[in-house]
DNA sequence: GTGAAAGCGCTAACAA
DNA sequence: TTGTTAGCGCTTTCAC
């Protein structure tokens, strides 16, 4: 890229020392009361020729990079591309700029990334760790770290996330309500606290409501993929389910297409309920009842969090109830039985 | 974040130099030919002590950052967020990260982001860029840098993008072959290169194979709200069209949801084709019929051409073709004439 | 084989 | 009101 003037070369040119031009460059000049004469001289300067302080040696000096690492699972999965949207737009008005990083949802990927990122003396993390074990966390507890929609217990390491428990709790009583009760759930990722969350919420509701009633729990991941092929299972089995419950919007796709391609139909063969709502979810064949996350405010928060942990301050994890959508996926068969 | 112990204090503790530690630990021992006894000892240590080079402190002096800038008008954009994926994979393999900005559709937010991303030092930039007028790239011209998905012909920076023209075209074509002459477009962002080929193609196909019939042109963003206003004006005018192009998926979403709620529906009442195909065009009522955008292969080049240019070899332009998949949404009108 | 010293471009304490 | 100087943590030339 291109490198201008450096500040030493321009405080040459025009005769006046380093520190001056930093001072004025850094809009410090009233603070060291550098005369107004010298401010305009100095500034004309750095217009005429387009100096552009470099911000490597500033970040070096100043032991700070205006700069937060974002960690995610999956860029191209909708969730976290909104979630990175409004994350983005919030760090901005911040001053603070993202250096992005997807995971994969490998914790390999996740500890080698950790390091790489740590190198850079960023300012700050917000990552959507993987995995059920945040051992490769744990030196981070005393660093400015937040955790977006995944966490680990065991540290002190904050987090704002979706209610999962309680969003799958209240996904599960809407279809018990609707006189469902062989239920079975498309999970994603079962190494994941979100996805465990989920489960402990759907059998949460079916020990309240429905006894000692089993829920059949397949699949793993959160991929349009596992949605298909696990759908494709519970299609064959013995003793299908009347509700499907999928746990996130991308399995949804993958279950809705694998019935679709079995002949059958939604909600006239299968009701479908799904977590992480999406706007699309309005025009599928039939739209898709769903929680949906409150992503926006999951952003706000955790950008509001991690400015305050910078600051040195204290902050608290957080855990936002979402809402249940209702479209039309799901068949009300109280009155069938 | 937790900042390690440095180099110079890593190697006063084992009594070697920091030329030393620095030469082992950019893995230049057998450059220098450290010997063996040497190359373990400061090994241990720096493991032992948790040694993390600051690569700020090497970015200043090496005068590169492994850093590339990506610059992108909407990271919740499907589009966007696909194309960010992959460039992120291709760039990690490469050892370099990415400073994620969005742009936000505004000129002047780019102009700004193109300031704050040089000061930065980065190596290289992507970037999808807003508008007509690329006047604020023309500084860039001998850097590295590569366009995709938009582009300014007038500059000499490459870029690689769908091959829009041509994507448009097969479209109408694709409609007029139905039996449809009555045919609107729902425009994304006017003021955008991409806009501006597809509704070339658009044009240039109507003529080729209609003669002067003309096309209704309406909307103006690549957003769900622009589809469906645009789409709600279409359904009042007097000679509504048989069949609706709309130019992206988001505009896709919001015109079917405008028909949807008017109470009419696709393909009875009106074609639908779209520009920028995505998975859930498949599970929509109807599927969408659309156009498919290679995302892979533009992110692929993209990366693959910006480090041709950092290593200082030229490249030239890349325009891909995309490929309608065909689905259920566009009627054919031949036989009802 | 190893080290001393200079310097990347900036800021800030101290001096004037 | 402005300048001198030291130093952030690293790499590399040159010397031994």
């Amino acid at each position: 890229m291109p490198v201008g003037i450096t500040l030493k070369e321009l405080a040459e040119k025009i005769g006046v020392s380093r520190t001056t031009v930093s001072r004025v460059m850094s809009g410090n000049a009233n603070k060291y009361r550098i005369s107004t004469a010298t401010v305009e001289k100095v500034k004309r300067a750095a217009e005429q020729y387009g100096l552009v302080p470099n911000k490597v040696a500033q970040n070096l000096r100043l032991q700070r990079t205006d700069t937060i690492g974002l960690l995610i699972p999956d860029v191209a999965n909708p969730f976290f591309a909104n979630l990175a949207s409004v994350i983005e737009r919030e760090l901005r008005d911040q001053g603070k700029m993202i250096l992005l990083c997807s995971t994969n949802e490998s914790t390999a990927l996740e500890t080698e990334t950790l390091d790489m990122i740590a190198r850079r003396q960023i300012d700050g993390l917000l990552v959507a760790p993987v995995g059920l074990e945040g051992g490769h966390f744990k030196s981070l507890e005393e660093s400015p770290v937040v955790f977006i929609d995944r966490y680990f217990s065991d540290l002190t390491i904050p987090h704002v996330s979706t209610n999962n428990e309680w969003g799958a709790y209240l996904a599960t009583k809407y279809l018990v309500d609707k006189g469902h009760s062989e239920i079975a759930c498309i999970q994603g990722l079962i190494s994941t606290v979100s996805n465990q969350d989920r489960i402990t919420g759907i059998r949460k509701a079916i020990s309240d409501l429905l006894g000692d009633q089993k829920v059949d729990v397949v699949g793993d991941g959160f991929t349009i993929q596992n949605g298909y092929y696990a759908m494709e299972k519970l299609l064959q089995s013995k003793n299908p389910p009347t509700a499907i419950f999928t746990l996130s919007n991308q399995i949804a796709i993958g279950a809705l297409e694998a019935i679709r391609d079995s002949g059958k139909s939604v909600p006239q063969d299968f009701s479908l309920i799904s977590f992480d709502e999406q706007p699309y979810f309005k025009l599928t064949s039939p739209p898709i009842t769903a929680v949906r996350q409150p992503i926006e405010q999951i952003a706000q928060n955790a950008v509001r969090m991690l400015m305050d942990l910078i600051q040195g301050n204290e902050v608290s994890s957080l855990k936002i109830d979402p809402q249940v959508i209702e479209r039309e996926s799901v068949a009300d068969i109280n009155n069938q039985k």
